[in-house]
DNA sequence: CTTTTCTTTTACAAAACTTTAACATTTTAC
DNA sequence: GTAAAATGTTAAAGTTTTGTAAAAGAAAAG
């Protein structure tokens, strides 16, 4: 499932948007300002953004420089309501992936969406790549020095998440969250199982590290 | 020798793409326009077809078109010059397969190139060899070290399809919605009785294996 | 209509995976 | 320092998924 975050300050803007995304088959996340973006980002991936540029606090372009700053090919398209040559600018030498002007067609936003998410699956084969290990998530294949790396499907989803945060801290209840079922009763201490799993058999790569972050949870570092 | 056809207007830029792509082991044929593009495949079958947008006479995407009219298949990559939103959707819309921004870096174009023609070596082939397997999807038949290996319709299918893309992963909905009826989503377990029912007509193949990934579905691995 | 071939379901065994629980070790708070 | 809390580790218990044979159901062939 594809998923993209909505970032307007326009309540019901907002939710139209999401809605009519959502008609057409993504899997969307409303923020309503750019401080709320960037925490959504931080627990969950997502393969798109859409944001608005006139906003509190943070303005469309702020945070997208703050995305690249650690997703360096995050897609991001702009909503602008002024048909403002310098914004347009100011868009693109950021690189801003394409923009719409509002009031906008919403036919044309999904054109958009999906010329711009397909280039973007062209550019990255959702392939992942630290130091000698790669994970391939099409494949669903881990590969360490060029050996199969066996992973079931929870220990391929935690890595992968870590992997692709890396240094971000990841609290129990959030990777469980994400990986379990909602009326799972499983206690967070399963987590704890699977950490030690992957690093017993991730002993052989040498580009990263699992660490424990007392109190909170656990987290990748880069080396 | 894979044949690709170059078109572009601007004769030093042409030759250019000509000789690096002949160094890169292609069997390259240089047009100057649309017309003669069109020209040259009524004569000769090219395998992928480079093309610039802006060109007099006829334009990339009126050439695509063409193109498109008598070889509906024939991948294509569009070298523009302009970064131009508008032009890219209708390239996409058109079922462009990729594209290239002038100046273009030509590691990438060569890396563009072989990963189209992979995706469409897979698509057109109705000729499959794995090891001492051979299958042939006009006969439908399949032939292991020089004798015939009777399969059923699903059987060779779901054969086909696995060995088309080895190392993916397919889930059995995948699989299901790809080559059953668009009726039964019921819990049904009709794909793994075909897995062992391969795996036992298949036991004397010795370039491959079908694999079960625990909890996703299963993949075909070369060996 | 009957037979044959192919497809799907079912049931149970086997395998793989997940979770729990128990105890060891480390870290934190005081 | 010590006690309390958090985490590491391991193996057994529990659960889910898969393998497979055989029966039942459909479709094609005769």
């Amino acid at each position: 499932m594809i998923k993209i975050l909505v970032v307007e300050d326009e309540r019901d803007l907002n939710r139209f948007v999401c809605i009519s995304l959502r008609n057409a088959g993504y899997d969307v996340t409303p923020a309503y300002d750019g401080a709320e973006a960037l925490e959504k980002m931080e627990g969950e991936k997502f393969d798109l953004v859409l944001t608005d540029i006139m906003m509190p606090k943070m303005d469309g372009f702020e945070l997208c420089e703050s995305i690249r700053s650690f997703e360096k090919e995050m897609p991001v398209i702009f909503m602008t309501a002024k048909d403002d040559k310098l914004s347009k600018l100011t868009g693109y030498s950021l690189g801003v992936d394409d923009y719409v002007v509002k009031p906008f067609d919403m036919d044309i936003l999904l054109m958009k969406i999906s010329a711009i998410l397909r280039r973007a699956r062209i550019k990255n084969d959702r392939v992942l790549t630290v130091g000698n290990l790669t994970m391939n998530t099409e494949e669903h294949s881990a590969t360490a020095n060029g050996e199969e790396l066996p992973l079931t499907v929870r220990e391929f989803d935690l890595l992968f998440k870590l992997l692709s945060y890396p240094k971000k801290t990841f609290t129990r209840s959030a990777l469980m969250e994400e990986f379990w079922d909602y009326d799972s009763s499983a206690t967070s201490r399963t987590v704890d199982v699977y950490m030690a799993k992957l690093r017993e058999k991730t002993q052989g790569c040498d580009g990263f590290e699992i660490q424990t972050v007392h109190g909170l949870g656990y987290k990748a570092i880069l080396k």
